[in-house]
Formats: structure tokens, sequence, C-alpha cells
DNA sequence: GTTATATATGAACATATGCTCATATGTTAA
DNA sequence: TTAACATATGAGCATATGTTCATATATAAC
């Protein structure tokens, strides 16, 4: 005979763990942002791209030639990096030098690196 | 004048940081498995049960009762969490108590969360 | 001005993804 | 064995996503 016989009639097993999971939960908001951060990781040409910044700014047509991708599409995924605020760039002349903004993707990813080479 | 006239006919600008990338990049199977991990972290649901996991184990009727979806999108997400190895479980009875593997995943979305903080 | 270069952007399309629903499996109680 | 419970899983479907293609914008050379 197990312990889990303390199910309610709406099938939660351990109302406290429950309860105690939605205390301790982040705000919806938050929770968004978190996972457009992750998303923003989670695609093989954006992190190519954020792990190639770690050595240095690069232009949209150096990473193209680096990732072997269309120019566009190494634009189109600039732009969404901009939005999310991980890289920023600046002009000179006709070029746009990209950069990671700070080191925090960096620190993500060394952290994700470790993890998945255990 | 600037100094953006070395480019060469393929449109490569600067071909020593394009080589730098190439140089520094990860092997294409280690890309893939940090752009897996980062995809587990990268969807609302799944998100939410690695921080509720955080709080100590839950079984899987608890995390649906706690995320408001059905049982069996849980049990979707659970398979994908466990063949990324993020999270393990055990039996007690009929119930699968799940649980985090280890403290990675709790530490890279620490760091996200500090990130969008900031 | 015109032309060329470098990048950005919108639309379209194909693939990927997450959920639902139905069903299957595994465990326990009667 | 039969029934109930807890979870797993496959198929189908609607949405999300990443690329391509065509076009637009911005800067510089002429």
């Amino acid at each position: 005979m197990a312990d889990y016989a303390d199910r309610c009639q709406c099938r939660i097993i351990h109302e406290e763990r429950v309860d105690g999971a939605r205390r301790q939960a982040l705000a919806p908001s938050e929770i968004d942002r978190v996972v457009d951060f992750f998303k923003a990781l989670a695609d093989t040409t954006r992190l190519r791209i954020i792990l190639a910044l770690e050595q240095g700014e690069m232009c949209v047509c150096d990473l193209a030639a680096f990732l072997a991708v269309s120019e566009s599409a190494v634009s189109h995924q600039l732009r969404l990096l901009r939005q999310l605020q991980l890289v920023t760039n600046r002009r000179q002349g006709p070029v746009l030098y990209y950069r990671l903004v700070d080191d925090h993707v960096s620190r993500v990813a060394g952290l994700a690196l470790e993890h998945i080479r255990e």
C-alpha cells in the first residue's frame, strides 16, 4: 500500500507541493522573457553567431561567410538578437560591426557547454 | 574614405576574423547538443516544469495542476526533458516522481533570470 | 546626380513544434 | 480477473519559426 491515497477529486496528489510551486513561481512576464532569451540561443545559426562574436566584433558579411548562410538570413537573425539586447552594432561607413552587449550570454553558453560535455 | 576596402570578391571583408571564428568554432555535434539543451528551456511549459522541480520532486499530476495544462502535455514534455537527461524519475507505486538530474539547469536558468532583470 | 556596396526588411513557403485526443502500458486494489 | 488509477505514447492539427527571394534603405565613390 503506497502513500499516494491523499489525492483529491481534481487529481492533485500533493497539494502542498503544488501550492509551494505556485508561491515560488516567477511572474508570467518574467517567464516569457526568460523563454525568449533561451529561444535566442536555441537555434544553430544564432548560437554560432553568438559564439563567433565572443572572439570580437564581426560584420554581417563576415558572419555570413563563417556560417555559410545568406547575408539575408544573418541579418534577420541579428535583428532578433538586437531586439533581445544580446548584440549591438556600430556603423563604419556602410559596414555594421556587431558585438555582444555584455558577457551574460557567453557565461550562459559556457555553462551549457559544460553541461553537455560532462 | 573608410578602411573597408579590403574585401575580396567572395565578399569576405575580414578574412582573418572569419578564419579566427572558424578555428575557435565548436564541432557541429557539440553545437547541436547545446542548441537542444537551450531548446529544452525555450518553452514556457518546460521552463516552468524545471523551475518547479527546483523546489523538489513532483509527479505528473502535480505538475499538470500547477501548470494548468493537461497531464498528457506534461508527460510529453517530461519525456523530452528525460531524453535530454535534464530530469529523471522514481516510481512509487503507480506514481512517477520527477526531479532534476543535477543543478546545471538551475544555474543556467538563474543566470538567464539575472540577465533579464538587470 | 548615378552606381556600387552593405545591410535591412516584408512576404511567402516549408519545416518544426506543442497541444489535443484516443489509446496503450503499468500498478494497485477488490 | 476486473476495475480504477497514473502515466506514456502515437497521430493529427494548428501555430511558430527559419530560410529564400525580391525589394528597400543607407553610405560612399564617381
